[in-house]
DNA sequence: TCTGGGGTCCTAGGACCC
DNA sequence: TCTGGGGTCCTAGGACCC
């Protein structure tokens, strides 16, 4: 049987979050934030119209925003994850077979439809989703992913598509084709953009039909891979299960500079704090941890960045442990005389937590220990993160990152959740 | 004053082994 | 002077994604 593919995409997400459930930001432009409220990461279609781009830098936007009454937000991640887990429910109605490929993307596996039906049951998609979640989306529906992602993306586009295109044994495929930018292409960047222009190739109807030895030298298997999925060859498949991940990583610019050994340690116990959440939430183990410190690359202050190397004797995600480390390697990091913007761990040997190598004369961590640490998980996921930690955490600091206007916690905490009406 | 934070995959080249 | 060949593992760097 042959494949068919669908890529559900959420409009403009995080400001279709906002927008769910504060009625004031419809019909008007905003944008979100990124940590520490530094750049535009988010954009209304209002506010792309205006000019803004992924990437602006605030400071710089101000004279647009006030001008345009543009509605500011910092991003509020816990609302979002929690908004697309809707999304993605919804979607479980639509096919079993289901990848979650991003904050606001999902694969459906269609095969089996009806050809002559698909374009109605992206329909059915995009109107139920909306219905139900608030959140409005686009569906392209193709032989393969890239062909979904590259229909998704004429579908948003397109008015005459209204959020819905199935380039599926379309007659229509090659103008689709010629349409997309090759610089638009899924896996095609701004080095092989340029790389590909220079060459002539402009289009993505040029790029499937360029020389496939010369597009596998140029680009490696990947780009290979990208022109056989633009010729219906499916060779990227679904992943349903997400594979384990390789790296963990936790790094967020300070929302001041520290110059202090003292706040640098407590910054570095807090985020170590927080890598080893993330460790016990993938049931991962640490054995090797990469801490780095860095100052701030965009002043003029003097420059200073190092890192140090931990290799821990038996693979852990006790966070008691690996705080005492990272804090250890910190005070070896630290030089006076700098002013430090930021702190980074990351975590890049990894073991299943129930498959940790035991050392020669290391004693195998006490089940008492571990039972502990699952009790805190459990408490801090229903009464919110920080509700109990190790005293070397801090829950507020002056140099914590900045998320001055951010939306309350609509569906993310306990109390006051309040109902949205949609539709 | 203010410039993100996660990740992945692929390749080439060096070290080392037989 | 001639300077194997095949295999593995590791790392750094470059490309990409959202």
């Amino acid at each position: 049987m042959d494949k068919i593919f669908a890529l559900v995409d959420c409009n403009n997400f995080y400001v279709s979050c906002e927008r769910v459930f504060d009625f004031t930001l419809r019909d008007r432009p905003v944008v979100v934030l990124s940590n520490n409220d530094g750049l535009v990461i988010a954009r209304s279609n209002e506010a792309k119209a205006l000019g803004f781009k992924m990437g602006d830098a605030v400071f710089q936007m101000h004279d647009l925003i006030k001008e345009h009454q543009v509605a500011v937000m910092s991003s509020n991640y816990a609302f979002y994850y929690d908004l697309c887990d809707r999304v993605r429910e919804v979607l479980s109605h639509f096919s079993p077979r289901i990848e979650k490929y991003s904050i606001d993307e999902c694969f459906l596996d269609l095969s089996g439809i009806a050809k002559e039906e698909l374009e109605d049951y992206g329909r059915r998609i995009k109107a139920k989703v909306e219905k139900w979640t608030g959140i409005p989306v686009s569906v392209g529906i193709g032989a393969t992913k890239c062909l979904a992602k590259l229909a998704n993306k004429l579908a948003k586009k397109s008015v005459k598509a209204r959020g819905v295109l199935d380039v599926y044994k379309s007659p229509h495929l090659e103008k689709a084709l010629e349409a997309t930018d090759v610089g638009d292409l899924w896996g095609v960047g701004q080095a092989y953009e340029g790389m590909l222009k220079s060459n002539g190739i402009n289009n993505a109807l040029e790029f499937r039909n360029a020389p496939d030895h010369w597009v596998r030298s140029r680009m490696t298997v990947v780009g290979a891979r990208i022109q056989s999925e633009l010729k219906g060859v499916s060779c990227i498949g679904l992943e349903e299960i997400p594979p384990l991940q390789k790296m963990v990583g936790t790094a967020q610019g300070f929302g001041m500079l520290i110059d202090t050994l003292e706040e640098l340690k407590e910054a570095a116990a807090t985020y170590a704090n927080k890598e080893a959440i993330k460790l016990r939430k993938q049931k991962q183990c640490v054995k090797e941890l990469v801490v780095w410190v860095q100052t701030n690359s965009f002043g003029r202050d003097p420059q200073y960045g190092n890192k140090a190397e931990i290799v821990f004797p038996v693979a852990t995600n006790d966070p008691s442990l690996i705080i005492k480390k990272v804090v250890n390697a910190v005070e070896m990091l630290y030089k006076k005389g700098y002013r430090y913007k930021r702190i980074g761990l990351n975590a890049t040997k990894l073991e299943l937590e129930n498959c940790v190598q035991e050392h020669l004369f290391v004693k195998p961590e006490d089940t008492k220990r571990q039972n502990l640490l699952r009790v805190v998980d459990q408490l801090n996921e229903v009464s919110g993160a920080g509700t109990i930690r190790t005293a070397s955490v801090v829950i507020d600091a002056r140099w914590m990152t900045r998320f001055s206007k951010q939306s309350p916690h609509y569906t993310t905490k306990v109390k006051d959740i309040p109902i949205a009406r949609v539709g």
